[in-house]
RNA sequence: GCGGACAUAGUGUAGUGGUUAGCACGCAAGCUUCCCAAGCUUGCAACCCGGGUUCAAAUCCCGGUGUCCGCACCA
């Protein structure tokens, strides 16, 4: 799907529209209607019973979006997240006011105050390294994060998290008493983060503040879970670094056991990588030849990532392979940070007496941008209509209930739809117009099923099922939807697809 | 942030100084209709915001905001 057809029916059906639209919008921010809020919703928990789904030993956490300055010095993010950029005045390039110091020879540049920095660079006045004719700028201080003055005098400096996976590494020493003190210990938080990125573009993709649904899993590299072992026949659409740093540019579906025999990554690696890649498939049913793992090399990785493969989907939207979700390796850097940085030892001893400082495999994924990437893919136009084939579980509604001719029907209608209300499902009624478009109605918002009345269920109480993709009709007792519409609403767990859980 | 383009009903668009601001889809009410955006009637709904030029601005100029494209950024 185009994105202009794709933005006009998010906007027209009330899928999302920008945040304050009526004051002209603000960058960066998008508010969900009810049926974009309800799919989010329906991403969010086919997610959670996917990924805490893989171990008993995982759990959900509903952290603040608030943290406090000390833990986001301790992550790194006060450093790194806050470029101080200088730019030339004649080429418009843009530099790190610290590097480039550096590279003009300055010693002890590293965490120098912007005012410092400013009178460094002013005092040395070279040209612009890249064109040589340019004066540089002063330096301005780009914070990535959002600050917030928490107390009413604003004396305690904090922010919005930049990112949801270091409320999990805070919370893991009182989830591990919590949890019974067992690895692999898996913490998932699904929830905002907030960026204040330079230039916030392509709605969804990138946002100031977006949904993240992440797991990090804290375990023994020595002694990875018995259960993390790859289905034989298991095969990941992989783009190496080192078939990248030969100047490949093709993915390859390559087999797991392959991928870990010749040392490309660890099995417990790949495992992950695989159960994301079948969540991506299998759940959000993106099309195979549409999905690829794309390693990033040694120098695209944030430098603490020892493996980092980006899932990516191929959007037709825009115009290529972007970043869905990603599976990272940490190593012991979160924990240890954190060890460092609260004075707290964050290591634990096993059972046994095996003392460690945990490693990190971090899951990540972002919501909005798979919202964007499920209409991408399953919102499709035929010559009469326009139809999302969103898996039916993601769907907004489960079905809606159309009386054929609503002066006839409307009755019955009204109590079907009261009836499959109170058996728990999201449904609709609608009786506006003929009943073609009402289906089309259904049909654009991907409401996988519709219910008619029609004469015939007055005397004997049966309905028409239809289907949205193919339209196709069957005549079934209430007892008979329930069942049909139950099964289309709940999503699948990876007991039903990979291996068993420990 | 820089450069360029753009901004008209809910959506897509026409309108280059004087228009009752047009069209299509949509939406609403009614009629019709036993199954896929059908038809008929009636109705609803727009010039991004703020300044300026002009007798007169959707239209020209300036500023802002937003969107898109390229560059940069994306720990």
């Amino acid at each position: 799907m185009d994105s202009e057809t794709l933005m006009a029916t998010f906007l027209r059906r009330g899928i999302l529209w920008p945040t304050a639209e009526i004051y002209g919008g603000i960058q960066g921010f998008y508010d969900y209607g009810d049926a974009g809020g309800a799919i989010k919703r329906n991403l969010e928990s086919a997610w959670d019973r996917w990924f805490v789904g893989l171990s008993p030993g995982y759990y959900r956490i509903e952290p603040a979006e608030v943290l406090p300055e000390a833990v986001l010095r301790a992550s790194g993010h006060l450093a790194n997240f806050a470029d101080p950029l200088v730019t030339c005045d004649s080429c418009n390039e843009r530099f790190r006011a610290d590097t480039l110091l550096e590279e003009w020879g300055e010693k002890d540049v590293e965490g120098l105050r912007v005012e410092d920095l400013q009178a460094r660079i002013s005092q040395i006045n070279k040209k612009c390294p890249k064109c040589g004719r340019g004066k540089i700028s002063p330096p301005k201080a780009f914070n990535l994060m959002f600050g917030v003055d928490v107390g009413t005098e604003g004396r305690e400096r904090a922010y919005l998290r930049p990112e949801t996976a270091q409320s999990s590494y805070l919370a893991f020493s009182r989830l591990w008493n919590v949890m019974r003190k067992k690895l692999p210990l898996g913490v998932a938080v699904v929830g905002k983060a907030y960026r204040n990125e330079i230039a916030p573009r392509q709605v969804l993709f990138r946002m100031r503040a977006f949904t993240q649904a992440e797991l990090q899993i804290f375990f023994d590299p020595e002694e990875p879970a018995a259960s993390w072992k790859l289905p034989v026949d298991a095969k990941l659409p992989v783009l190496t670094a080192r078939r990248r740093a030969r100047g490949d540019t093709e993915h390859l579906l390559t087999p797991a056991s392959e991928l870990v025999a010749s040392g490309e990554m660890p099995e417990f690696y790949a495992y992950h990588l695989y159960m994301s890649y079948l969540f991506y498939r299998d759940i959000l049913g993106y099309p195979e030849r549409s999905l690829r793992l794309f390693e990033k090399n040694e120098k695209e990785r944030a430098f603490y990532n020892r493996i980092q493969y980006d899932i990516e989907l191929k959007l037709e939207s825009l115009g290529g392979f972007k970043e869905m979700g990603a599976v990272h390796y940490r190593g012991d850097y979160d924990l240890s940070r954190h060890s460092e940085g609260s004075k707290s030892d964050l290591g634990v001893t096993l059972d046994g007496g095996k003392h460690l400082l945990p490693h990190v495999l971090e899951l990540t994924f972002g919501i909005d941008r798979n919202i964007w990437g499920l209409a991408d893919v399953h919102l499709h136009k035929d010559q009469d209509r326009t139809f999302w084939s969103l898996p039916s579980y993601l769907s907004p509604l489960v079905a809606g209930v159309l009386p054929l001719i609503p002066k006839e029907h409307g009755a019955l209608a009204n109590s079907l739809y009261q009836s499959l209300r109170s058996e728990g499902f999201r449904v609709t009624i609608d009786e506006a117009g003929s009943v073609g478009r009402r289906y089309a109605r259904l049909d654009e918002v991907g409401v996988p099923f519709a219910v008619t009345v029609d004469r015939d269920s007055l005397t004997n109480g049966t309905f028409t099922l239809r289907a949205r993709d193919a339209k196709t009709q069957q005549r079934l007792s209430l007892p008979e939807i329930i069942l049909e519409l139950r099964r289309a609403s709940v999503s699948p767990v990876p007991s039903s697809v990979g291996p068993t859980a420990p």
